[in-house]
DNA sequence: GAGCAAGTTTGCAGAGACTGCAGATATAGC
DNA sequence: GCTATATCTGCAGTCTCTGCAAACTTGCTC
């Protein structure tokens, strides 16, 4: 099922051509619904427009993405799933807010061009959507929940502790506010050292909130 | 359209019959739906089987209500034009953490047994279904949005300073877990002197977070 | 390379939310 | 009672999403 590379990094693992035909349908389906939502609006675009571009039938689409929406926060599982490993494997002693400045100071410089303008068009896209504005952020939940374990471990806090959760809701929302900082009116990137001194504040910020003693 | 009550509080003015056979109408979707969805779930439920069982066509719900879910989230409109107004009318240097406090206090002993009732299975239909935890989450987002406004006319903050926004959620995000707390496995209200001891914990770690200085 | 098992794609039929429209019905005010 | 206006309803239609079974691909074995 997985073939070993003859040349180049022995460890590396090339899939067979059947994973790698779904991975490119999946990347293809991406493409064509992110640059007709960005063309034609979300709303104005139909599963089936998007399966005749993809030149795939609409049926396959939901074999790839549970729903529509899916396809536009097509990244947002495996980026839960990186920032859970991160805090996971953290080591003894290194605190989740270092953990967590880190990985976004990751995550705000990213690889190309390309991925820059693939993120700036969607922003685009879900800003000028009521709905998808809304649940973009119910979509943070689960970041939330990994940042508020790991403050609560830090904190050695127990359950009914609500401070861990409230620092993760704050973090989330000091997150998105950086990134969707006015996309619309001025469709560009705060720069990475812009946005990191930012949250560099906000860390500051919520480090003094949990140090001020008599709570618990 | 309206029609001065002869008797009673001069002020009080009583609605036409079309009036007050809308609010009837509105109300008896209103409760029907929700006892629909404790008995067999919200997904399980559809529009159809609503409007039959308030005796008004399916047609007719979406007159009152955009969605389906806006049924179950009925009162949320309201709530956050109430907020607003007590927020906007706050005296002068009444901090808006206490106005705040005070409202949540006050949405927290409901008028009757019968709206705790109403509250309670509702919360548990939301607690059930991924997809409405989800929104109601979202939903929040108003709320979040005139908090955030409030506490920084109390701070002088300018509209870059994040930790509005950042208390404005961690209030918003302590609030569902202290009125959500376990409504399934234990469907009690946490008693309301127990949920104000919780706030004001909750307030004097914000407040707290808030005075440390060297943030602007 | 033929052939089989397993995985993938597709079409079809259908449920269910939601919308626009136009005709029927009810209320308000005279 | 009569008319203007608000409300309700049925109808036809769009769109997302689902289950199912038949076609098709790929991977592997002989």
């Amino acid at each position: 099922m997985l073939q070993r590379m003859e040349a180049g990094n022995a460890t590396h693992v090339r899939p067979g051509l059947r994973e790698r035909k779904k991975q490119k349908t999946r990347q293809t389906i991406i493409d064509v619904a992110l640059a007709l939502f960005a063309e034609r609006g979300y709303e104005q675009t139909t599963i089936a427009e998007i399966a005749d571009a993809a030149e795939v039938s609409p049926r396959t689409i939901f074999a790839y993405f549970p729903s529509k929406e899916d396809i536009l926060f097509y990244d947002m599982p495996e980026i839960v799933e990186r920032l859970g490993e991160v805090l996971r494997d953290r080591p003894e002693g290194a605190a989740a807010l270092d953990v967590l400045r880190d990985f976004i100071a990751g995550s705000l410089s990213p690889d190309s061009n390309d991925s820059r303008n693939v993120a700036l068009r969607r922003r685009i896209v879900i800003v000028g959507n009521e709905t998808l504005r809304r649940n973009q952020r119910a979509r943070l939940a689960p970041f939330e929940q990994l940042m508020a374990e790991a403050i609560a471990e830090d904190l050695h806090a127990g359950p009914d502790d609500l401070r861990p959760r409230m620092v993760a809701a704050a973090l989330a929302t000091a997150f998105s506010a950086i990134q969707d900082h006015d996309p619309v009116t001025s469709p560009k990137w705060v720069s990475p050292e812009q946005a990191m001194a930012l949250i560099d504040d906000v860390m500051g910020f919520l480090r003094g909130a949990l140090e001020v003693p008599g709570q618990d």
